[in-house]
RNA sequence: GGUCCUGUGGCCGAGUGGUUAGGCUCAGCUCUGCAAAAGCUGCUACUCCAGUUCGAACCUGGACGGGACCUCCA
């Protein structure tokens, strides 16, 4: 097997990637926080990271895939004061908290569903795992980064940096974040001002709370993560992913959290996604300007002229490299959906393609380049410039123009399927059923009509019995042998 | 303001120091009763300025533009 290589954000090159315990790859995104719809941008990342999956699965690696679930609310604003966003948006809707995080966890793992995203291995959510992240918190007051102020367990991000290096993962110095940072004003209760919370103090009317060594409270914002991947994956693993927004704070309080408490770097490979943008902007709930899943399906949304089937999104989305920023547009969609047209018609041509003595393409040479993209740090752009390739040559195959062995055909078939289908999880809709069945005999039927007409030169029925398919949905290709159809 | 990333043809979007990315759109041709599809051909770009180099879109410096993070965000 050819080396992979992914992009490192903690060493910010390309590197090979190679498992602790190979075949086994131990791997933990940061999941979605259930207190509203995940938007477009959410699933970006998390289709990227399905691809990660996807095709370490397919080099053959077993990989437990842990994507959390917080569902125990993260505070608003900076850090200590402020509210639960699950617990603000229980309160406006008159709800229980679980009630709004069931909702919206279905809600996710249907959109999941939709994408054609596989299921992660484990599925951790935060409210259950609350004992280990209080034992993580615990143990990192022992080791002296952490301390109580008022009910509250802060982190001393000033004394854990000088002894390591805090800001790592982006590389930024520390005092430039440390100017960065605003005013503590009244926030006390901290030494530093880029202490943040592992344990917050609840007020009485707070929705969710649990009680504790320090009174009753509720977990911080970044040791879910600790305690999960910890849990699932042990303290050592190989890839922790998620967006680039999370790389900054989430991340690297993250890293902190883990080598205060057991002197581990959590995971060997970083990986970002980058951001999906509108109008050149970051998708995200806070700007207002994020399209749900469902919107972009059906059309319904003010910025769009049509809807869209989850697998042309999904297909739109890997045309373009994960770490690059990809702009939404409906231009660029409708584009999407052309190619991925294109690219479907051409996997059904195959199915037909007549067998030659002899090859005029390379196709070996076809399925290489496919595996170089993608082992250079999972290229699919330059992957699909392939498959592209490969449609071209089944079309002029299929025109006569150029030919092929059995064996190439059923070398095109294995690249399709592999690359395509397994690793970019594009799922085509075939039409099963009794009532496809019936579907297909009819139009069968209506084309027979219609090749008499054209027999008896009577075009204009013809003509009429095509338009009418074509308003029906039902799009027709008249080739040397008789007409094809594809709804 | 600080840190970092980025600027590619009508649009989207890869990329490497010297050779065609790819997709969409548009035009022409072939095929076709017409249409659609498909194939072929064409429009062949790299923000600007300076430097390094035999040679730079790709390296360096600067300018300008865009973005991300510094507040929860994938």
């Amino acid at each position: 097997m050819q080396p992979l290589f992914l992009y490192n954000t903690l060493t910010r090159k390309k590197e090979e990637f190679k498992a602790i315990n190979p075949p086994y790859v131990g791997m933990y995104v940061c999941g979605p926080t259930v207190y509203s719809d995940v938007h477009l941008g959410n699933c970006r990342t998390f289709i990227s990271f399905d691809l990660v999956y996807r095709y370490l699965l397919h080099c053959g690696y077993k990989v437990r895939y842990v994507r959390n679930i917080t569902d125990a609310g993260h505070l608003e604003g900076d850090g200590d004061v402020g509210e639960d966003k699950i617990s603000k948006r229980a309160k406006l809707q008159q709800l229980e908290p679980m009630e709004i995080v069931q909702a919206y966890t279905v809600d996710f793992r249907e959109v999941m569903r939709q994408f054609n995203n596989l299921p992660p291995s484990i599925e951790p959510t935060a409210t259950g795992h609350i004992i280990e992240q209080q034992e993580i918190a615990e143990t990192i007051i022992k080791n002296g980064y952490a301390y109580e102020s008022n009910g509250t367990i802060y982190f001393d991000v000033e004394k854990f940096a000088k002894e390591h290096n805090y800001t790592a993962l982006t590389g930024r110095k520390l005092e430039d974040l440390l100017e960065g940072t605003r005013d503590l004003d009244g926030q006390d209760e901290k030494r530093g001002r880029l202490d943040f919370a592992l344990w917050i103090k609840a007020k009485p009317e707070h929705l969710m709370q649990w009680r504790s060594a320090w009174g009753q409270g509720f977990p911080g914002w970044h040791i879910e993560c600790s305690a999960m991947s910890t849990k699932y994956l042990g303290a050592h693993f190989d890839i922790h992913g998620g967006g680039m927004d999370l790389a900054p704070t989430h991340h690297t309080n993250e890293i902190a959290q883990n080598l205060a408490y057991c002197g581990k770097q959590p995971a060997n490979y970083w990986m970002h996604t980058n951001m999906l943008t509108v109008n050149g902007q970051k998708m995200s709930k806070s700007l207002g300007n994020s399209f749900l899943p469902r919107e972009l399906f059906s059309g319904i949304h003010h910025l769009l002229t049509k809807g869209y089937n989850p697998m042309v999104v999904r297909f739109f989305m890997l045309q373009t490299h994960y770490r690059s920023t990809l702009d939404f547009s409906n231009d660029a969609l409708n584009a999407a959906e052309t190619a991925f047209d294109r690219l479907h018609d051409a996997y059904k041509t195959l199915r037909t393609l007549k067998a030659s003595d002899k090859s005029t393409e390379d196709i070996a040479a076809l399925q290489k380049a496919c595996y170089d993209a993608m082992n250079d740090d999972l290229n699919t752009s330059v992957m699909m410039a392939q498959l592209f390739d490969a449609a071209r040559i089944i079309n002029s195959t299929n025109d006569g123009k150029s030919s092929l062995t059995r064996a190439d055909i059923d070398l095109l078939h294995v690249i399709f399927q592999n690359f395509l289908v397994d690793i970019c999880g594009v799922k085509f809709e075939e039409d099963n059923g009794e009532a496809a069945t019936v579907l297909h005999n009819v139009v069968d039927v209506l084309l027979d009509m219609r090749a008499k007409a054209k027999a008896d030169k009577n075009f204009q029925l013809s003509d009429e019995l095509r338009n009418k398919l074509v308003a029906a949905g039902v799009k027709i290709k008249d080739g040397k042998e008789g007409s094809t159809w594809t709804i």
